[in-house]
DNA sequence: TTATGTGCAAAGGATTTGCAACAGT
DNA sequence: ACTGTTGCAAATCCTTTGCACATAA
Protein backbone atom coordinates (compact mmCIF):
# COMPACT_ATOMS: atom_id res chain seq x y z
CA UNK A 1 0.00 0.00 0.00
CA UNK A 2 3.00 2.03 -0.17
CA UNK A 3 5.00 1.20 -3.16
CA UNK A 4 5.97 -2.20 -3.49
CA UNK A 5 9.56 -1.05 -2.83
CA UNK A 6 9.22 0.40 0.33
CA UNK A 7 6.41 -2.41 0.76
CA UNK A 8 9.78 -4.96 0.12
CA UNK A 9 11.94 -2.75 2.58
CA UNK A 10 9.80 -3.03 5.63
CA UNK A 11 9.07 -6.91 4.82
CA UNK A 12 12.90 -7.62 4.72
CA UNK A 13 13.49 -5.89 7.73
CA UNK A 14 10.93 -7.22 10.71
CA UNK A 15 8.99 -3.99 10.27
CA UNK A 16 5.73 -4.52 11.69
CA UNK A 17 2.96 -2.28 10.82
CA UNK A 18 1.19 -0.24 13.25
CA UNK A 19 -1.34 2.23 13.01
CA UNK A 20 1.59 4.08 14.18
CA UNK A 21 3.61 3.38 11.80
CA UNK A 22 0.89 4.01 9.11
CA UNK A 23 -0.05 7.31 9.79
CA UNK A 24 4.14 8.68 10.00
CA UNK A 25 4.22 6.54 6.40
CA UNK A 26 1.27 8.52 5.00
CA UNK A 27 2.48 11.84 6.29
CA UNK A 28 5.70 11.55 4.84
CA UNK A 29 4.31 10.57 1.18
CA UNK A 30 1.85 13.43 1.80
CA UNK A 31 4.82 15.61 2.00
CA UNK A 32 7.52 14.27 -0.82
CA UNK A 33 10.25 16.96 -1.05
CA UNK A 34 9.69 18.77 2.28
CA UNK A 35 11.75 18.24 5.07
CA UNK A 36 9.57 17.71 8.26
CA UNK A 37 10.84 18.02 11.37
CA UNK A 38 10.02 15.29 14.50
CA UNK A 39 7.15 17.50 15.90
CA UNK A 40 5.59 18.42 12.17
CA UNK A 41 5.22 15.04 12.04
CA UNK A 42 3.54 14.54 14.93
CA UNK A 43 1.34 17.71 14.34
CA UNK A 44 0.27 16.02 11.43
CA UNK A 45 -0.01 12.16 12.44
CA UNK A 46 -2.13 13.43 15.25
CA UNK A 47 -4.65 13.96 12.91
CA UNK A 48 -4.91 10.41 11.60
CA UNK A 49 -3.88 8.58 15.25
CA UNK A 50 -4.81 11.24 18.19
CA UNK A 51 -2.57 9.46 20.69
CA UNK A 52 0.78 9.00 19.03
CA UNK A 53 3.21 10.31 21.07
CA UNK A 54 6.53 12.41 20.32
CA UNK A 55 8.97 9.12 21.46
CA UNK A 56 7.16 6.90 18.73
CA UNK A 57 7.62 9.41 15.88
CA UNK A 58 11.18 9.49 16.87
CA UNK A 59 11.62 5.76 17.01
CA UNK A 60 9.97 5.59 13.83
CA UNK A 61 11.58 8.21 11.80
CA UNK A 62 14.65 6.45 13.00
CA UNK A 63 14.14 3.03 12.06
CA UNK A 64 12.78 4.36 8.45
CA UNK A 65 15.47 6.36 7.56
CA UNK A 66 17.67 3.16 8.97
CA UNK A 67 16.04 1.29 6.17
CA UNK A 68 16.83 4.47 3.74
CA UNK A 69 12.67 5.07 3.59
CA UNK A 70 13.76 8.41 4.64
CA UNK A 71 16.75 10.46 4.27
CA UNK A 72 17.67 12.42 7.64
CA UNK A 73 19.59 15.44 7.57
CA UNK A 74 20.01 18.81 9.61
CA UNK A 75 19.93 22.64 8.12
CA UNK A 76 20.25 25.81 10.16
CA UNK A 77 18.53 25.19 13.10
CA UNK A 78 19.72 22.56 15.02
CA UNK A 79 17.27 19.59 14.78
CA UNK A 80 16.39 17.00 12.69
CA UNK A 81 14.58 16.89 9.81
CA UNK A 82 13.19 13.75 7.18
CA UNK A 83 11.91 13.68 4.10
CA UNK A 84 10.70 10.69 2.15
CA UNK A 85 13.78 9.12 -0.06
CA UNK A 86 12.65 8.05 -3.97
CA UNK A 87 15.01 6.02 -4.65
CA UNK A 88 15.97 4.27 -1.58
CA UNK A 89 18.96 3.17 -2.66
CA UNK A 90 21.28 5.81 -3.20
CA UNK A 91 20.96 9.29 -1.52
CA UNK A 92 22.73 11.96 -2.84
CA UNK A 93 21.32 14.99 -1.30
CA UNK A 94 22.38 18.58 -2.82
CA UNK A 95 20.03 21.05 -0.80
CA UNK A 96 20.05 24.34 -1.47
CA UNK A 97 19.15 26.33 1.65
CA UNK A 98 18.26 30.08 1.46
CA UNK A 99 19.44 32.10 4.57
CA UNK A 100 16.96 34.60 4.47
CA UNK A 101 13.80 32.45 4.56
CA UNK A 102 15.04 29.16 5.12
CA UNK A 103 13.45 27.80 2.19
CA UNK A 104 14.82 24.66 0.55
CA UNK A 105 15.65 23.58 -2.82
CA UNK A 106 17.30 20.17 -4.00
CA UNK A 107 19.63 20.12 -6.76
CA UNK A 108 19.03 16.69 -8.92
CA UNK A 109 22.85 16.83 -10.59
CA UNK A 110 24.98 14.11 -9.92
CA UNK A 111 28.35 15.94 -10.84
CA UNK A 112 30.55 14.94 -8.14
CA UNK A 113 30.51 11.56 -9.40
CA UNK A 114 34.33 12.06 -11.04
CA UNK A 115 34.78 13.53 -7.77
CA UNK A 116 33.96 10.40 -5.52
CA UNK A 117 35.48 8.15 -7.97
CA UNK A 118 39.04 9.96 -7.37
CA UNK A 119 38.74 8.88 -3.40
CA UNK A 120 37.92 5.93 -4.54
CA UNK A 121 41.07 4.94 -6.02
CA UNK A 122 42.57 6.95 -3.15
CA UNK A 123 41.20 3.88 -1.28
CA UNK A 124 38.11 5.63 0.45
CA UNK A 125 35.07 3.51 0.28
CA UNK A 126 32.42 6.39 -0.37
CA UNK A 127 28.59 5.45 1.29
CA UNK A 128 27.73 8.82 0.85
CA UNK A 129 27.74 12.40 -0.02
CA UNK A 130 26.00 15.47 0.90
CA UNK A 131 26.38 19.44 -0.62
CA UNK A 132 24.90 22.20 0.52
CA UNK A 133 24.41 25.96 -1.00
CA UNK A 134 23.76 28.58 1.48
CA UNK A 135 22.02 31.01 -0.42
CA UNK A 136 19.74 34.25 -0.67
CA UNK A 137 17.20 32.79 -3.22
CA UNK A 138 16.09 34.73 -6.16
CA UNK A 139 12.85 36.13 -4.05
CA UNK A 140 14.67 37.01 -0.77
CA UNK A 141 17.02 38.86 -2.40
CA UNK A 142 14.61 41.00 -4.18
CA UNK A 143 12.88 41.97 -1.10
CA UNK A 144 16.36 42.93 0.40
CA UNK A 145 17.33 44.59 -3.08
CA UNK A 146 20.34 43.56 -3.16
CA UNK B 1 49.83 38.40 18.30
CA UNK B 2 47.49 36.26 16.37
CA UNK B 3 48.20 36.86 12.66
CA UNK B 4 47.35 40.70 10.97
CA UNK B 5 43.87 39.60 9.68
CA UNK B 6 42.86 38.30 12.35
CA UNK B 7 43.52 41.01 14.63
CA UNK B 8 42.36 43.53 12.17
CA UNK B 9 38.74 41.16 12.56
CA UNK B 10 38.76 41.57 16.16
CA UNK B 11 39.74 45.07 16.16
CA UNK B 12 37.10 45.60 13.91
CA UNK B 13 34.31 44.12 15.75
CA UNK B 14 34.99 45.97 18.44
CA UNK B 15 36.52 42.27 20.10
CA UNK B 16 37.77 43.04 23.79
CA UNK B 17 40.78 40.84 23.76
CA UNK B 18 40.36 38.98 27.03
CA UNK B 19 42.01 36.40 28.81
CA UNK B 20 39.71 33.72 28.67
CA UNK B 21 39.21 35.06 24.81
CA UNK B 22 42.88 34.66 24.18
CA UNK B 23 43.12 31.12 25.71
CA UNK B 24 40.15 30.31 23.31
CA UNK B 25 42.20 31.35 20.11
CA UNK B 26 45.47 29.86 20.92
CA UNK B 27 43.64 26.56 21.55
CA UNK B 28 42.73 27.14 18.13
CA UNK B 29 45.31 27.90 16.51
CA UNK B 30 47.90 24.89 17.87
CA UNK B 31 44.42 22.85 16.72
CA UNK B 32 44.68 23.94 13.08
CA UNK B 33 43.33 21.33 10.83
CA UNK B 34 41.13 20.03 13.66
CA UNK B 35 37.80 20.28 14.58
CA UNK B 36 37.15 20.83 18.36
CA UNK B 37 33.75 20.39 20.29
CA UNK B 38 33.21 22.72 23.05
CA UNK B 39 34.22 20.77 25.87
CA UNK B 40 37.31 20.16 24.12
CA UNK B 41 37.96 23.74 23.64
CA UNK B 42 37.20 24.03 27.30
CA UNK B 43 39.11 21.31 28.63
CA UNK B 44 42.22 22.88 26.76
CA UNK B 45 41.79 26.50 28.02
CA UNK B 46 41.82 25.19 31.32
CA UNK B 47 44.99 24.61 31.09
CA UNK B 48 45.73 28.60 30.39
CA UNK B 49 42.88 29.99 32.45
CA UNK B 50 41.63 27.88 34.92
CA UNK B 51 38.30 28.72 35.75
CA UNK B 52 36.94 29.38 32.57
CA UNK B 53 33.54 27.87 31.93
CA UNK B 54 31.45 26.43 29.76
CA UNK B 55 29.53 29.69 28.87
CA UNK B 56 32.06 31.82 28.05
CA UNK B 57 33.52 29.37 25.64
CA UNK B 58 30.22 28.92 23.91
CA UNK B 59 30.12 32.45 24.10
CA UNK B 60 33.25 33.21 22.52
CA UNK B 61 33.01 30.63 19.68
CA UNK B 62 29.68 31.72 18.45
CA UNK B 63 31.35 35.50 18.07
CA UNK B 64 34.47 33.90 16.77
CA UNK B 65 32.44 31.87 14.21
CA UNK B 66 30.40 34.69 13.56
CA UNK B 67 32.91 36.73 11.86
CA UNK B 68 34.51 34.41 10.25
CA UNK B 69 37.33 33.76 12.57
CA UNK B 70 36.05 29.69 12.69
CA UNK B 71 34.53 27.58 11.07
CA UNK B 72 31.30 25.99 12.70
CA UNK B 73 30.27 22.89 11.51
CA UNK B 74 28.37 19.50 12.78
CA UNK B 75 29.43 15.97 11.44
CA UNK B 76 27.49 12.24 13.36
CA UNK B 77 27.82 13.24 16.78
CA UNK B 78 25.03 16.05 17.52
CA UNK B 79 27.61 18.55 18.97
CA UNK B 80 28.68 21.18 17.10
CA UNK B 81 32.47 21.23 16.16
CA UNK B 82 34.82 24.32 15.70
CA UNK B 83 38.01 25.01 13.53
CA UNK B 84 40.17 27.86 12.36
CA UNK B 85 39.16 29.24 9.31
CA UNK B 86 42.90 30.07 7.84
CA UNK B 87 41.20 32.46 4.47
CA UNK B 88 38.58 33.53 7.00
CA UNK B 89 36.18 34.86 3.83
CA UNK B 90 35.48 32.63 1.73
CA UNK B 91 34.99 28.76 3.42
CA UNK B 92 34.89 26.01 1.19
CA UNK B 93 34.86 22.67 3.67
CA UNK B 94 34.66 19.74 2.01
CA UNK B 95 35.04 17.38 4.89
CA UNK B 96 35.50 13.70 4.39
CA UNK B 97 33.81 12.05 7.23
CA UNK B 98 34.73 7.93 8.29
CA UNK B 99 31.61 6.41 9.36
CA UNK B 100 34.02 3.79 11.35
CA UNK B 101 36.52 5.94 12.95
CA UNK B 102 35.07 9.43 12.53
CA UNK B 103 38.23 10.66 11.32
CA UNK B 104 38.09 13.62 9.13
CA UNK B 105 39.87 14.61 5.87
CA UNK B 106 39.49 17.56 3.80
CA UNK B 107 39.52 18.37 0.63
CA UNK B 108 41.02 21.29 -1.12
CA UNK B 109 39.12 20.84 -4.30
CA UNK B 110 36.78 23.71 -5.78
CA UNK B 111 35.74 21.79 -8.43
CA UNK B 112 32.17 22.88 -7.23
CA UNK B 113 32.40 26.67 -8.53
CA UNK B 114 31.04 25.92 -11.69
CA UNK B 115 28.10 24.36 -10.16
CA UNK B 116 28.05 27.46 -8.21
CA UNK B 117 27.88 29.57 -11.21
CA UNK B 118 25.05 28.01 -12.79
CA UNK B 119 23.21 28.68 -9.52
CA UNK B 120 24.07 31.94 -10.03
CA UNK B 121 22.67 32.48 -13.37
CA UNK B 122 19.43 31.31 -11.89
CA UNK B 123 19.28 34.09 -9.79
CA UNK B 124 20.47 32.21 -6.70
CA UNK B 125 23.17 34.79 -4.38
CA UNK B 126 25.36 31.70 -3.09
CA UNK B 127 27.21 32.52 0.30
CA UNK B 128 28.43 29.46 0.90
CA UNK B 129 28.74 25.86 0.34
CA UNK B 130 29.30 23.03 2.37
CA UNK B 131 30.53 18.71 1.09
CA UNK B 132 30.29 15.90 3.00
CA UNK B 133 31.51 12.77 1.81
CA UNK B 134 30.69 9.67 4.06
CA UNK B 135 33.19 7.15 3.69
CA UNK B 136 35.12 3.84 5.21
CA UNK B 137 38.78 5.53 4.88
CA UNK B 138 41.36 2.98 3.78
CA UNK B 139 42.40 1.61 7.45
CA UNK B 140 39.22 1.07 8.92
CA UNK B 141 38.41 -0.70 5.68
CA UNK B 142 41.47 -2.86 6.40
CA UNK B 143 40.41 -3.90 9.95
CA UNK B 144 36.75 -4.65 8.37
CA UNK B 145 38.77 -6.52 5.56
CA UNK B 146 36.30 -5.42 2.98
C1' DT C 1 0.95 -16.51 22.25
C1' DT C 2 4.96 -13.89 22.06
C1' DA C 3 8.01 -10.73 20.60
C1' DT C 4 7.60 -5.91 19.32
C1' DG C 5 5.68 -1.56 19.60
C1' DT C 6 3.42 2.15 22.35
C1' DG C 7 2.56 6.20 25.56
C1' DC C 8 3.94 8.55 29.28
C1' DA C 9 6.97 10.79 32.10
C1' DA C 10 11.50 11.14 33.44
C1' DA C 11 16.30 11.41 32.03
C1' DG C 12 19.98 12.95 29.01
C1' DG C 13 23.05 15.89 26.57
C1' DA C 14 24.19 20.10 24.13
C1' DT C 15 23.54 24.79 24.26
C1' DT C 16 21.64 29.22 26.09
C1' DT C 17 20.39 32.59 29.48
C1' DG C 18 19.77 35.60 33.86
C1' DC C 19 22.26 37.85 36.96
C1' DA C 20 25.60 39.75 40.10
C1' DA C 21 30.43 40.30 40.15
C1' DC C 22 34.46 41.53 37.30
C1' DA C 23 37.83 43.56 34.02
C1' DG C 24 39.36 45.83 29.45
C1' DT C 25 39.65 50.15 27.46
C1' DA D 1 33.93 54.97 35.09
C1' DC D 2 31.57 52.64 31.45
C1' DT D 3 30.36 48.89 29.01
C1' DG D 4 31.13 44.51 27.65
C1' DT D 5 32.47 39.96 29.65
C1' DT D 6 32.55 36.27 33.00
C1' DG D 7 31.13 32.17 35.97
C1' DC D 8 27.67 29.86 37.95
C1' DA D 9 23.45 27.57 38.09
C1' DA D 10 19.17 27.18 36.26
C1' DA D 11 16.58 26.87 32.14
C1' DT D 12 15.67 25.33 27.44
C1' DC D 13 15.35 22.51 23.60
C1' DC D 14 15.71 18.31 21.10
C1' DT D 15 16.06 13.56 21.61
C1' DT D 16 16.31 9.11 24.12
C1' DT D 17 15.01 5.73 27.56
C1' DG D 18 12.56 2.77 31.25
C1' DC D 19 8.68 0.59 32.08
C1' DA D 20 4.03 -1.27 32.28
C1' DC D 21 0.53 -1.98 29.01
C1' DA D 22 -1.13 -3.03 24.36
C1' DT D 23 -1.13 -5.26 19.85
C1' DA D 24 0.38 -7.31 15.12
C1' DA D 25 1.77 -11.62 13.40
Amino acid sequence: MFGKSINKKLKENDYRLTGQRTAILEVMMDNQGRHLSAEEVLAQARKKQPNIGIATVYRTLEKLAAIDILYKSMFNDDKYRYEINDDHNEHHHHHIVCLACGKIAELEDDLLCSLEGQLETQGFEVVDHELKFFVYCPVCRKKQNK
